[in-house]
DNA sequence: AGAAATTGCGTAACCGTTTTCATTTAATGA
DNA sequence: TCATTAAATGAAAACGGTTACGCAATTTCT
């Protein structure tokens, strides 16, 4: 069992076959044509040494990897998988393999990424950004579209959804049932979808003549703990809301725990809305209504944009383009009608 | 701003900086003596110029990439992306990059994997397999590790855990509260640890002198249908289990939603054990016990013998090594004591 | 049949690095 | 001062493919 361990190559193929290595080169990726007869020699000989051409030699003189990447912040989130599901699903029907990578929200990590083999080497990404300066994207010169969040002036496309419409829905279902104390549980301000969804909020509010409590505002850091704490917070003070809106899937999560471990009743002693859908949420009952957005069809439509983006000529290059898509406000039974 | 795409080289660097190509490579990666003087001199130039290696082209040369990748079955399902999670922590500190493919549990997309660019071109795999054949792992040439699924003779070293002790634990446990009627919900048994699980339970039910009811072991897909649909049949059959084990973490979902549909109360009208944590057996009331492995810890221990495994000379090849981690029973309120 | 067009394939340059080996230059020693 | 040794650098051959170009050998056209 003497393994020789290097690697055959297409040299290897060519002398055994008795031809040049660009003819093997040529029946390899069918380019050119090759006579019948040495196409079947060379692959059959290509079949019995196993030869599997080196991609990265050839990525060298192409330039093309027939990779995708896309860049999240957590992996943990399932807003984030499901985006990549309908990634990877176009991708893959496009011919592209894509790679998964997670900054875990932190600014060095992502830009290690694009100073990385990979960065370099992937033919687009896609990118649910933890960057908030716009020179950060600029200096991306890959095919590269932005989802989720943008930043203005960034220079690539985006698809986004209309954060500040499933906000401003979701407040609006609050008052429309008749609540007036209404509490938003949301983060820093860092990018367009957070801030979106605290003016849609604001706008409802002042649209119905509701003066929001600034102590109905509580800002975290868009986590779990900070839903449960503000939640709790909000429910033990001496004026309570009446409703609260978790400007995320997990603030939704960590409000929901508070309710239950202050023994309160979703949609009797508390409304809620949530913003994604989240395991909690659907479990308990009533089931939390939400503001639902099209997450795996994002991850399609951005990776359609994207290949069709890598497939274009340069020339091609219009103004940008930023696909918004919409949201529902998914009524189940958190919320309390308080008057007719 | 007319824009001439073509990347710098280390070519231009060297022409502007009257050196060698070989001295701006020298400088670039730190290996040989260069006077201070050059050094300086071409840093700045590759500072003005803002020259960044390619690194493909350097890898074409020194066949190594840096990059680990982790293939894992299901992107969504939180126990991968734990073990995830710790892989990169130690990838990272060992200068690392890792990427992350799901194969969606497919065969077919396991290999693809393995054919295309990234498999061909990382420096190590840390592989949570779909196969079942040996002879496939057996195919792969690269440092392997073989995490939480393991096929014997598969020539690869293993992180795993007892996945057997873990369920004998969870039934011996059913039994100590004076439990007879004892049910497990798991799937397939193509892999050690679904297996092994299995015959845990049945060794404890044995050495408690207890005869398993055919009835009271259901096999499905390892689904959270399969846990909720199994879940239903039991307890709505003529002689309900006291007891059920969900063998992995969405089953238990699975279970605890049958359960809560049925308006039964966990620990009191049915007893119940998963493996794994998850969300909502953290969740619901009493928790849920659990039969709790280190998840995170599995993906450290595996990067770290395939990183020893990757610098380590190749004669260094002892013999396989398989690293058992160990489970942990943790223990909630759900199960009922139905004797002293 | 001879010119023209087509087909099949080999030669060699190229992609952007690293690295060995040889060579030049500077430093050291007697 | 001149030989000896050490330090700094350059030339060129890899690495494993792709592809423009050109030349024979066929085929097609008139």
């Amino acid at each position: 069992m003497a393994k020789t361990n290097k690697e055959i190559t297409i040299k290897d193929v060519a002398k055994q076959a008795n031809v040049s290595v660009a003819t093997v080169s040529r029946v390899m990726n069918g380019r050119d044509r090759v006579s019948e007869a040495t196409r079947k020699k060379i692959l059959k000989i290509v079949e019995e040494m196993n030869f599997v051409p080196n991609t990265m030699a050839a990525s060298m003189v192409n330039k093309k990897t027939n990779m995708l990447s896309v860049v999240v912040p957590e992996i943990q989130n399932p807003f984030y998988t499901a985006v990549i599901g309908g990634m990877v699903e176009v991708a893959k029907k496009e011919g592209f393999f894509t790679l998964v990578v997670s900054t875990n929200s932190d600014e060095a990590e992502e830009e290690e990424f694009f100073e990385s083999f990979l960065g370099k080497n992937v033919d687009g990404i896609i990118l649910i950004g933890t960057h908030k300066d716009a020179d950060f994207y600029r200096n991306i010169r890959k095919p590269t579209i932005l989802v989720d969040r943008y930043i203005n002036d960034c220079g690539h496309d985006g698809v986004l959804i209309d954060n500040f419409r499933g906000a401003y829905e979701a407040t609006k279902h609050f008052v429309d049932y008749g609540h007036e104390r209404i509490a938003i549980i949301d983060g820093a301000h860092d990018f367009n979808d957070g801030k979106d969804r605290y003016w849609g909020y604001r706008q409802a509010m002042h649209e119905s003549g509701l003066t929001p409590d600034p102590a109905f505002h509580k800002q975290g850091n868009w986590l779990e703990e900070d839903g449960y704490r503000f939640t709790m917070e909000l429910l033990q003070s001496e004026q309570p809301p009446t409703a609260i809106f978790a400007a995320n899937n997990v603030i939704c999560t960590g409000a929901i725990k508070a309710i239950r471990d202050l023994n309160l009743r979703i949609g009797e002693d508390i409304s809620l809305i949530g913003f994604d859908e989240n395991e909690l949420a659907q479990f308990v009952q009533p089931r939390v209504t939400v503001v639902s957005r099209p997450t795996r069809e994002m991850g399609i439509q951005a990776a359609e944009m994207l290949i069709q983006k890598i497939k274009g000529k340069p020339k091609e290059q219009t103004k940008l383009k930023k696909m918004i898509l919409d949201v529902e406000l998914k009524k189940f039974g958190s919320v309390k009608r308080l008057k007719a």
